[in-house]
DNA sequence: CCAATATATCTCAGCGCTAAGGCATTCTTC
DNA sequence: GAAGAATGCCTTAGCGCTGAGATATATTGG
């Protein structure tokens, strides 16, 4: 209610560019109508930026296709290359990075060392460890996506003036911080 | 490396609060040493993307398991919720709200009925069509859920000042808009 | 009015993930 | 150095979602 009145003056009044209504803003105002009560602004922080990421994560998941991968896969895969020489983390350091369970990168392993982008072998320091190293065929794999996977993302901030995406990631790394995301995860 | 480099920089030169470096910067820090020929500046804006969702999407998730909830169910009854009176939706229009397939709706609706805080009958004026609704049951779930919901969210924020907080929805808002969010999903 | 097409929902196999727990190895403490 | 705690990884049942396809109903064009 409130919004489709704000929405209304930013109508009559003209101003410029003037962002558009999106479905955030439909729901801020259905809630305005139904829980005057109750202030639920937090929603246009956190329902815009579930869509975002269920967007983006459909586009990327587009490009990892085109090289016969998904999201997770790539995921390990980058994390491995962009550890540099030897190329090689243990499951642990990949849990911390790509922020799941043990056995979501046990399964991820699973695949990956299946298809032969990967080799899983017994660190000599700690028995209870792994190795896990990317092959020649992982190396050419990432190599091939990673280029492709960079475009993309590209292609899809093309849109963003320099000054908002400054902003959007200093917002970010601000919320970040404050809920706690630990940075050598 | 390069990045532990600048920050100890920033340290010793003292630049105020200073973002001080999170998960990402070191990602980035990593893909410069390892392809230097690539801009992976992208990554700032979606690697935190990520992170930012999958921390927030685990602490709403207490929240609504303190009411016996979890993520896709008070997504529908907050849904049925705010469309305000006779509180009542179809499938599809539940489904582009909440951007999953029509068989996630199915079953979310499957799970809501036989707890009994939806009922879904079928439609007068279209016998293809569903009338979903809340039951009492459901209201009183949602409205016990909700203002708990909400300040799990306010408190999410507390830290963000006000001129972040605006410039992160205004952003987000712009890069929905180019990838073609549709505003009535 | 009929045939062809479109729409609304449901079905179900398969997928990746979580949560809980297990095993082997390493660390800590006395 | 032995006992207890901690760590690293794996196993597995169960969950929600997708993608492909099925069914029933509605709409459209001739």
């Amino acid at each position: 209610m409130w919004l489709t009145v704000t929405s209304s003056l930013r109508d009559l009044v003209g101003i410029y560019p003037g962002p558009v209504a999106d479905h955030l803003d439909r729901v801020v105002a259905q809630w305005g109508a139904e829980r005057p009560d109750l202030d639920v602004s937090p929603m246009e922080v956190f329902g815009r930026l579930k869509r975002l990421y269920r967007l983006v994560d459909a586009e990327l998941n587009r490009t990892f296709a085109e090289h016969g991968l998904d999201a997770p896969s790539f995921d390990v895969l980058a994390t491995l290359k962009r550890s540099g020489p030897p190329y090689r983390l243990t499951p642990t350091g990949l849990m911390q990075s790509a922020m799941v369970t043990s056995g979501a990168i046990t399964q991820r392993l699973d695949r990956l060392e299946a298809r032969g982008l990967v080799t899983r072998t017994r660190s000599d320091h700690d028995r209870r460890s792994r190795d896990v190293e990317l092959t020649p065929e992982g190396h050419a794999l990432i190599d091939r996506a990673l280029p492709d996977h960079i475009a993309n993302e590209h292609r899809m901030l093309a849109g963003l003036d320099e000054a908002r995406r400054a902003a959007l990631v200093d917002a970010m790394r601000a919320l970040l911080a404050d809920l706690g995301d630990d940075p050598a995860g």
